[in-house]
DNA sequence: CGTGAAACTTTCTACTC
DNA sequence: GAGTAGAAAGTTTCACG
């Protein structure tokens, strides 16, 4: 269904969606109108699902990253719906993940400086309820791959 | 130095970087050629870094989000240039961040399944040893924004 | 800075082998 | 799948307001 070389084409263009099919084909070793038909079903068949910019965190004043780890001490299905809503509706919150084990939901948050936190915290507080929030302040972003690993393919 | 038309277009090409220079002239109420010389500014001043191919992580096999809280009781400078190569080495980490307060480091994984977990975790311990490392499984991705806020620039 | 149009590059789509 | 070529689409450049 899928071979190697297009696992090889998906590697390419997570590292860069603007790579020419020239340069795709002489990489793979084929045509480039072999490769343009590869790269349109890898779309229609749902394994490329968009192409995105990427920013600089600095030049657009978000250079903070913060990670919440929140223990609601509530779960009922409203409260869930709830929690979801408030952090959708906030750009800030970049990442949410609902967990296992000792801490019910994850976030990750780009802020223009760590002082931001508290705005954030004080808008999460307005929509809904928690037990505790404890904040961890990235002091380095030591990886930040945008590629995935294509080898379980 | 950057207006809100430039904010308009970053925000855009966040969503998606393929997005016509015709379609984003009339979002932004400009001309195609207008757009194309601001969108080329957007690179050389290094606002717009890339562009990638967002793949599909149930389709290309990597469904499970782990994220490790790592306490390392080590902080020589060995130490970490030690910890930082070792992550950086082992694609399936796909983000690490130094943090501030109790945990020294946050990893997120993209894993087949759960039980990868352990793989990944004997290949750290390989080449690096720690204090405590707990893992806490996502059960949900309740957010996943590709897209920060243009409203701080 | 903006515009519109021309020049150019890249991609797509047959069609042949 | 390769190769070619014409059509189509998108981007960049130019003269000009």
């Amino acid at each position: 269904m899928i071979d190697y070389r297009d696992k090889h084409i998906l590697s390419l263009l997570q590292a860069n969606a603007e790579m020419p099919l020239a340069d795709i084909a002489e990489r793979v070793a084929l045509s480039v109108s072999a490769c343009s038909r590869r790269v349109a079903r890898l779309r229609e068949e749902g394994y490329i699902k968009g192409t995105i910019a990427l920013l600089d965190r600095k030049k657009i004043n978000l250079p903070t990253t913060i990670f919440l780890l929140v223990k609601t001490g509530l779960h009922a299905k409203d409260y869930l719906e709830k929690f979801h809503a408030a952090v959708s509706a906030i750009p800030e919150i970049v990442e949410v993940h609902r967990l296992t084990g000792n801490f019910d939901y994850i976030l990750k948050l780009a802020l223009p400086n760590v002082e931001y936190y508290d705005i954030i915290y004080k808008q999460i507080l307005k929509h809904v309820a928690f037990y505790d929030m404890s904040a961890y302040i990235s002091m380095e972003t030591v990886k930040l791959s945008p590629s995935l690993p294509t080898n379980y393919i």
